[in-house]
DNA sequence: CTTCTTCATCGTTGTTTACCGATACGGTAC
DNA sequence: GTACCGTATCGGTAAACAACGATGAAGAAG
């Protein structure tokens, strides 16, 4: 039983449109690859759809919502930061994490080129 | 120095276009957190991309093209087997590998869908 | 200050992956 | 039949991954 304040918090509002980047050639295949890494797992892909539906975004909300340690789910959130489809924003103690546009945009179109 | 013949198999005129599944509720995260493994190394993306190339389906062309062994492509291949995204289909003494369109779709439209 | 909360990080364990060489298997050719 | 070619599979090794509990660090609250 704890009682928890909703986050409110929505996220910054993204930086800049430009992400378009250079090619789609060879560096493109570790990128797409390292994306498709970072998505391909059943946690992750729950936790991004999370992050989706409530489109503003939670913090360790998400530890509720999954049947896992907090470390566990700590470690997933690393993951998906550390490949840009990510970002988790400091609030005072707590951590606001939100899907980065610009990389899931950047993901879909690698995808749909192949 | 090898003399190999082209392949100049094509790919069987795919069965049916039906493949819209179900849903993309929660057993589509793991349909998806699967497709996103499989190709979640830059191998497979190579491979996958080489196959698109040549839009007939090539066959151990592919350890050519690629710096690995033998055993170690063949093995990325069966992932891509297993994944759906890639078929197989015996010629003779050789295999002839091409994509699956149908999953191909579907992997789009998962990730579209995130 | 101390305490509580939220999250990240560390250390461990067991499982999976990626790669290789060697071997086995199924066809074709001889 | 034997020999050869193209692939798949087996066995092994080193590295990476997924999960956990325990510990640690940064803020808020008392």
């Amino acid at each position: 039983m704890k009682k928890r304040r909703v986050a409110v918090l929505s996220c910054p509002p993204e930086d800049a449109a430009a992400d378009l980047r250079p090619i789609e050639g060879s560096g493109a295949d570790d990128e797409l690859a390292a994306l498709c890494k970072a998505v391909g797992h059943p946690v992750r892909v729950q936790i991004l759809r999370l992050l989706a539906r409530k489109n503003a975004c939670i913090c360790g909300d998400i530890v509720d919502e999954l049947p896992l340690a907090q470390s566990t789910v700590s470690q997933h959130l690393k993951v998906l930061k550390e490949s840009g489809l990510v970002r988790g924003d400091v609030d005072g103690p707590r951590v606001c994490y939100c899907i980065e546009p610009r990389t899931l945009r950047r993901f879909k179109a690698l995808v749909g080129g192949l």
